[in-house]
RNA sequence: GCCCGAAUAGCUCAGUCGGUAGAGCGACGCUCUCGUAAAGCGUAGGUCAGGGGUUCAAGUCCCCUUUCGGGCUCCA
């Protein structure tokens, strides 16, 4: 019989049987590896481990420990989900089923335009757990496009796959620009035994070898969605799920949702009193209570403190604008079905704005500027209104009324790249103030169609930003033709205390504005060339960033930010003036302090505290009285500390407050 | 905007088959004066989101509106 020899990624060889496969190869490693395996990778590209490997070929055999396999577990999980639907629900088809991050989802059409229960996602469920426990085979079966078509005849969203897929009819030229070769389509059946129909689904594949593979998985929730995605085309049912290698990884994720769900900023927002959203308001409308607007003032004061040392100016402009100078910014053009509608006055239109750029342009504008006033570095906290769907708006996380940290940066051209890497260094060291140490960015670059500018300038422009990036040691990736028409960006990421990723700030190239406005200098040469502007946002939203921070911390924002940093109790009733004493000392300080009286038992006064997530609890009693200290119990520590000297704790607390510790 | 779901006291929620509204916490009052995460007793608090309809009777069933929640292509 004649042998064929496969390399493994260490660079080993193996002989195999003819006609062996990749499962074959797992086995002759090991049968560790033979049972954890899930897919095969031969010659870069993903393959069943039950397809034949031909001579020569390099294979890796891939384990859902690593995120290839575990991609393809969840598309194998979406697929069983997919078949327990079909068994169950009779007349109901199928559209597409990926994996996505942490799970899978399926969309379905029900008959008569029904709709998923939650009762019916267990009993999905259940039927899945069997499907899985009966252990079926994945088979891939390869056919062509008209055989497919006859197939899946009863499913009108799979056919529509097909054509655009195999035979290019029908999409859009994404779709068909990738239409695989031939006009044939693969399947994928698993045989459910006896005399039962088994299931069939249109599907590129790979699977996992059998559904007894799968198993540590949960469906979550059901939802609608559009049939590709567009408005315009019917709504799905869409059930999603989420699956894992293992059970401890699976419970590990349904820990960390519950834990999300506790650090919910709308939940925390009102526990501790700092925002509400009165549903006179409308959606997306929010107010701030004193003790949110505290921390947001404190947040606002250190930005602009930092704005103030880092050479910017400080402006400020109205909320609304004639429609003129809309169409002169292009607003009206490409960003009106965000805005606000506009009021009419004195026969003119006018704007709520969305941005606060042009009202930044118009400073810049207002005289003739000089080389030597560049860079100009203004700023702005600007609120603005945008028309968010009323269904995508979330708490303070996307609103229709929000506040910008604004700034635009008008500069020549020579200048870019020093402004671009400073700016940068000052992004980072803001956002590491509050706590924030793990960055992700993304350099998004000129896109292929349509853009403004010429070609030299956004070379430089994009170079001067991978250098800032790059001599910030930040880790970034590069989204080829991903920015807008109008410039290049760096947008930058944080990954907050529970590893979610948020992206707050953008740094954005525009060379738009500048020319649609006319803006120039005077050089030192007495030419008149344009300046580059540079739209920074940090925060981003300063409602959004409170809101992110608010998740971050789980609402125990550290000392320098929180609400009332210390909070005295006296043991009895005996103790007010003493606690009065030590809460004047620590205002004179400059501290955020209350007393909290004796009228209720001291373990109460304590929790209550504790609840609101004070920084500091000071008790003080008899001992305190005479001796001038004070009893700490700060939060997080595992006992409160007895008989410490007032001053001491004072000078702590400060140098806690100067660290934003 | 669109699909599904939800809305009962300040908060969290119960309320059966359609029969006239409940609890805990919080608030307020009185008592207790206490050394580290919930003292005792009492009182107030509701147009059951708003509007319309069905019914002898609606928190409960139907329709509309408002607000909230989840979701709305990382091509099979």
């Amino acid at each position: 019989m004649s042998q064929i020899t496969v390399s493994l990624p260490d660079g080993s060889e193996r002989e195999l049987a003819e006609g062996a496969s990749a499962a074959d190869l797992a086995a002759s490693i090991g049968p560790r590896l033979a049972a954890d395996a899930v897919v095969a990778v031969v010659d870069g590209a993903e393959r069943d481990l039950a397809a034949p490997l031909a001579d020569g070929s390099s294979v890796e055999i891939v384990t859902a420990s690593s995120d290839r396999g575990l991609h393809t577990l969840r598309h194998s999980t979406a697929h069983v989900l997919a078949q327990a639907v079909l068994d169950l629900f009779p007349g109901a088809t199928f559209a597409i089923g990926p994996p996505i991050e942490h799970g899978f989802y399926y969309d379905f059409e029900l008959p008569g335009g029904g709709t998923f229960s939650d009762a019916d996602l267990e009993r999905i469920e259940d039927r899945m757990r069997e499907i899985i426990d009966a252990d079926q085979p994945f088979r891939r079966v390869e056919m062509a496009a008209e055989d497919a078509l006859e197939l899946f005849e009863a499913h009108p969203y799979k056919r529509a796959i097909i054509e655009a897929v195999a035979l290019g009819v029908g999409a859009d030229g994404d779709l068909a620009s990738e239409a695989s070769e031939g006009g044939t389509v693969s399947c994928y059946r698993n045989d459910a035994g006896g005399d039962a129909d088994g299931f069939v689904d249109l599907c590129l594949g790979p699977h996992v070898p059998s559904t007894g593979r799968l198993g540590h998985f949960a469906l979550q929730r059901v939802s609608g969605a559009y049939w590709r995605g567009s408005e315009r085309n019917p709504m799905l049912q869409r059930i999603y799920g989420t699956a894992w290698a293992t059970r401890k990884e699976l419970a590990g994720h349904l820990h960390r949702l519950a834990e999300a769900e506790r650090r919910d900023h709308r939940r925390l927002a009102a526990e501790l009193d700092l925002v509400s959203w009165p549903a006179e308001l409308g959606p997306g409308l929010a107010v701030w209570h004193p003790k949110g607007a505290l921390i947001r003032k404190l947040m606002e004061d250190y930005s602009r403190q930092r704005h103030a040392d880092g050479g910017y100016e400080f402006v400020f402009s109205p909320h609304i604008a004639k429609s003129v100078l809309w169409e002169t910014s292009g607003h009206l053009d490409f960003y009106a079905e965000s805005m606000y509608p506009p009021m009419e006055m004195d026969g003119t239109d006018y704007y709520p704005k969305p941005m606060n750029c042009p009202f930044h342009v118009m400073i810049y504008r207002s005289s003739q500027r000089s080389y030597r006033d560049l860079p100009m570095r203004l700023f702005e906290l600007g609120a603005v209104y945008r028309y968010e769907l009323s269904g995508a708006v979330h708490g303070l996380l996307r609103s229709r009324g929000f506040t910008q940290d604004d700034s635009h940066i008008f500069c020549a051209r020579e200048h870019l790249a020093s402004e671009l890497a400073s700016l940068l260094e000052f992004v980072l060291s803001v956002l590491e103030a509050f706590g924030f140490n793990d960055f992700q960015a993304r350099l998004s670059t000129r896109p292929a169609g349509k853009y403004v500018g010429e070609e030299a300038l956004w070379n430089e422009a994009t170079e001067g930003l991978r250098a800032a990036l790059e001599s910030a040691g930040l880790d970034y990736e590069t989204d080829e033709g991903g920015g807008a028409f109008y410039g290049p960006k760096i947008d930058v990421d944080v990954r907050d205390a529970i590893g979610r990723s948020w992206q707050l700030s953008t740094i954005q190239l525009d060379f738009n504005l500048p020319e649609r406005f006319g803006l120039e200098y005077v050089a030192s040469d007495g030419s008149r060339p344009r300046p580059v502007m540079i739209h920074r946002a940090l925060f981003g939203s300063v409602e959004r960033f409170f809101g992110v921070l608010l998740e971050h911390y789980a609402g125990a924002f550290p000392a320098w930010l929180a609400p009332v940093q210390a909070e005295v109790l006296p043991v009895a009733a005996a103790h007010a003036g003493y606690a009065a004493e030590v809460a004047d000392t620590l205002r004179s300080r400059g501290f955020r302090t209350e007393v909290s009286p004796a009228d209720e038992p001291l373990g109460k006064r304590v929790r209550n505290a504790k609840v609101a997530k004070v920084p500091y609890v000071l008790v003080v009693g008899d001992d305190d009285t005479a001796n001038g200290t004070v009893g700490v119990n700060a939060r997080g520590a595992k006992g409160p500390e007895r008989d410490v000297p007032l001053e001491a704790f004072a000078d702590r607390l400060a140098q806690e407050v100067e660290a934003r510790s």
